[in-house]
Formats: structure tokens, sequence, C-alpha cells
DNA sequence: CTACCTTGTCAACCAGCGGGACGCACCCTG
DNA sequence: CAGGGTGCGTCCCGCTGGTTGACAAGGTAG
């Protein structure tokens, strides 16, 4: 920032070199095109080359890039899922100091978002054969694997003397839970939060400690 | 946006294609480079090579996206510029009902935006003979030019029914003027801002018209 | 059962980038 | 003024990566 003559450019966020931002840029693009079908058919009803095509580039690239349709349908799972896991970080770091009100709030944000998120409604109403619901249930081992990583880093960052296998514990079953919560709303989010909070609460001082 | 099944997608702001994307992500690319080279070094120090490989990618690459050093130059002066005739089309749109305040109020933007740039300040300070500085003023043409054609674009989407040969001439004085100011600076922005408008005034009433 | 469509793969083709080298102009220095 | 150094602009060659066209396998509708 300053104009001083001697100051060195040091470690300062690095510029993300063209080819590494172009790959990004290519994975974006398909998945804004697949968002963009979605919004007018179901997963099962947009074929391969509509999303080539809607991305502007060959059936071919998209093949290079994402091996199977399957690889492909899991990757925009987890790409939008990105999206809610962010609000989650955010109302984790609001509760460093109550982790039992962290994680109500967390579980709150997620249930909140996903479940006012126009592209969930859909995929949630697309229960058929070959739509992406399995993808979260029933084969929704990866998106489970993904969404417990990304949470338990989340945690350990919030609480780093936490036992790992506790965090991890807690996070998968919090995962598990929300997906549950999506796929099959009981109460309300706040309701739904508050029990979770409930449930966990004796976990939760044990294993991040109730001063934190 | 609605989910329901007989809706056409119709024009809803097509999906940029990947090849166009990622063209116009290598001159980002190249423009952040540049920017980022020019807070420690100036321009006339700054070889092609330090553009290219600080944007990962080889000098030829660089040389086909913008045929010389000069092109390229130009190029970066024009975006950057964009950043500040945003501004100025914000400024005009809040006084579409009073010429002379949109015009004192543009310039004023332009004025105070472009005085605080820390990018702008290390530009004038490196006046040698390879520096970027000819680029608005001795070899200013394209960049006047270019500033030109969008200040008169902002104006006539304001004031329709003003005559365009005013209007260019109204929108190439302002340029020429507002590249004079940042060059030379007299008063505070406020009140060159206020001068302009009080030189300016009776040509404004007569071109954009007193009432709008 | 047939006809059609999609998936996943392959091979040949082609544009575009990377790397290396060259001539040229310029500047600096002795 | 002569010589070395440097950066610009260009050319050429090798290769990565996207495109095109085609194909077998599988599933589905008629």
């Amino acid at each position: 920032m300053t104009a001083t003559a001697g100051t060195i450019p040091a470690v300062a966020t690095t510029r993300t070199p063209y080819p590494e931002a172009a790959r990004q840029l290519l994975r974006e693009t398909f998945f804004g095109a697949a968002r963009d079908q979605l919004e007018s058919r179901a997963w099962s009803e947009i074929t391969m080359s509509d999303v080539a095509s809607a991305a502007g580039v060959s059936r071919q690239t998209l093949y290079k890039e994402f091996g199977s349709r399957d690889e492909f349908a899991q990757a925009f799972v987890i790409h939008e899922g990105e999206r809610f896991l962010d609000g989650v970080d955010e109302a984790v770091k609001e509760h460093l100091d109550d982790p039992r009100a962290a994680v109500g709030a967390a579980l709150q944000a997620f249930l909140r978002s996903a479940g006012e998120d126009p592209l969930v409604r859909i995929l949630l109403s697309d229960d058929g054969a070959g739509g992406m619901l399995p993808l979260v249930t029933t084969q929704g081992m990866p998106v489970v694997h993904w969404a417990t990583a990304r949470l338990t880093a989340t945690i350990e960052e919030g609480w780093p003397q936490a036992p790992e296998a506790k965090v991890e514990l807690l996070a998968e079953s919090l995962v598990r839970l929300a997906i549950s919560y999506i796929t099959a709303p009981g109460d309300a989010p706040e309701k739904t939060a508050a029990k979770a909070g409930e449930l966990l609460g004796p976990f939760i001082d044990d294993a991040l400690g109730s001063v934190g």
C-alpha cells in the first residue's frame, strides 16, 4: 500500500497465475451452466451436451474435467454446498465463547439459508431415479465426507485444544443431522437448532469445554 | 426465477461462454499483474517479461493479446479509468433533474476518487520518458477519445433529447479539463468542480436544458 | 423387437501457448 | 566513437488442450 521506495512486496497475497485461474473459471462456468439449466428442467432431463454447450465448450472438455456424469453432479452439489458452509463458518465465529450457542447458530443458519434456496428446493423435489437427491442421501458419502472435513476444520480453528476425534464425531453427526433436516424438515429452523443443541449439549461441553 | 414448469428461459442474461470469459480473464490477469508491479517500480522499469511472468504466462501470449508495449499500457490506463468513470456515471444519475449539478458532482467525484487513488499518484510521479504519463497527455488521444465516448453515452442516456454534437463537445471538454486537473491540481475538488460548473453552466443550460 | 437417444471413449485434427533464438534499437561506458 | 548490455518485437518449433466425428454399450419409447 505505501508508496515508499524501499518497501518489500513480501508475501502479499500472491496473484493467482492465469492457467490456474482459467481452470477454475472453466469449472465455475460448468457449474453456472448447470445451475441455469436446473431452473427449467430436472437433472435427469439435462444431458451432458446441454451443460457443455451452455458453457460454450465441447462435451469432451466437460468429460475431461469431470470423469463422468455422476462425478460432475457430485462436484456440483459440493460446489453449491460451499455457499451454505460459508454461512456456517460465519455463524460459528460469532460465538467462539459459547460452543453450544455456536452449534445452534450454525445449524440454524444452515437450515434457514438452505431452506430458502430455490436451487435446493428444486433438487429436493427431484426425487426420481436419475436425480441429484441420492447424491446427498443413499450415495451421499462423498458429500458427507467433504462437509465433515470442512466443518471439522472450522471447529478446530475455533477451539484448537479440543480432541480431534470428538470434534470429528461432532462434525459428522451435525452434517448428517443437517442433511436429514433438509430432506425431511421437522420444525422451524430455530426449534430444530434448539433441539439439536439440547441433544448435543452435554457432548459439546465435554468436547469443546463449557467455557471455551 | 419462477420454478413454473412452462416458463421460457427467454433472453435472461445469457451466460458468458467460457472462451470469451477466459480471454477476459487473461486480460484481467495481465492488468492485475501490471498493477502489482507498479506498486514497487515505475512503468519504465517494468519489462514485458515481468508482466507476463507475473501473470503466469509467456511473453508471447502477452504480445498476442496486446500488440505492443504501448498498446498494453494504453489498454491498462483505460482499464483503470473504467473504475473512475463508473463513479462518474453514478454521480450523474443522481442529478438527472439538474444538469449543472450533475456535471459538478461528476467532476468532483472523479477528482476526488482519482486524487486519492494510490495508483494514480504513482503514475503521476512517474514523469520520465518511458512512463505512463504521456499516455494521458502528449499521446493521450486514445484515452481522450475513449473517455469522451463513454461520457457522451452517459450524458445521452440521461438527457436523450440533447443535441449530440453539443453533448460530445461538452463531454470532450470535460474529459480534457478533468485530465488537466488530475495532472496539475489547482484547488480542492469541490472548488474546482464549482468553477467548472460556473464556466460551463451557460453552455450546459443551452445544451441539456435548464429544466431537464 | 426396433429405433432412438445418451453415456463414455477413442483417434485425428487444429488452434493457441510455451520456450528458445534472432535482429534491432537504444543506452551506458570507456 | 566503439563495444557491451538490455529490452522490444518477431519467428519457428514442440506440445498441451479443445474440437470434431465416430463408435459400442445401455436404456427407453413406440
